[in-house]
DNA sequence: GTCAACCTTCCACCTCACTGGAACCGTCAA
DNA sequence: TTGACGGTTCCAGTGAGGTGGAAGGTTGAC
């Protein structure tokens, strides 16, 4: 397959694609005649991996790892679950501050809500984001 | 008080204070005789809510922003609330996402712990990453 | 008076994940 | 054979949020 059917049964661009490969993220795939990159199953593969590893939050790099490891065949597990360990209690940290922030949010939200906006014409503070 | 111990209130470097200064998301503060930049309570409040807005999930421009309509003082509450109704929804989607993650990473871990480490020496392929 | 630890400016560089554009070649249907 | 729409390379830029380092001035304790 080529360069932008692979794409878009991912849901990236053939330019996203090529920069994946810049990076060392997936390998050269063949080329046909004419040098058109063709592309097979296992590069779907990859590549969905890619983007669902991304989906959940891990970064290019971090993708390319656990590709790495799968490839070279050693400890993958361990070291597959240890990453997955690590991204799980880095996605609860993300989830708590952002349920921290959103209340944080949603307290600054209530005060606009019960201030009269007529009060809100000092110009010099705003009743909402000042001093808290 | 100097640079380096307001950024040390807030929790960051000297640097970052001068860069926020540099992209006017900090005002100019006064001067000391020789040249030092000497910072009072407001810049402190200021940087601050910076902070805070970051940690949900604001970005400097946006926390900037909110700044300048406070400094305005002109159809503040509104843009205000606007914003962080904006950046609340923003979170819900953001908590969401991550709550897809989670569920994705936590079902690629039970993988990891189901298999038996021992079928994990196929030099080709992982169990836990490979095809699904 | 000396020394470390601070401060100043300025400029360049970094990471991440792409994106845009130029200049050129290949494919395919009308 | 012409034109649209792909593909190729390479280089440069984006934007967010900084960091590093050089070259110099200031402060304060011993």
């Amino acid at each position: 397959m080529r360069i932008s059917e692979l794409a878009s049964h991912v849901g990236v661009t053939a330019k996203t694609v090529r920069y994946y490969e810049s990076i060392g993220l997936l390998p050269d795939p063949g080329r046909t005649a004419s040098g058109y990159r063709d592309y097979g199953a296992d590069a779907l593969e990859r590549l969905t991996f890619v983007r669902d590893a991304q989906a959940a939050g891990l970064s290019l790099k971090e993708s390319g790892q656990i590709l790495d490891m799968k490839a070279a065949g050693h400890g993958t597990c361990e070291h597959t679950r240890a990453l997955l360990d690590r991204h799980l209690s880095d996605i609860d940290a993300q989830i708590a501050s952002l349920e921290a922030a959103r209340a944080e949010l949603l307290a600054l939200r209530a005060r606009a809500d019960i201030l009269n906006p007529a009060d809100c014409t000092d110009p010099h503070r705003c009743q909402v984001v000042g001093s808290h």
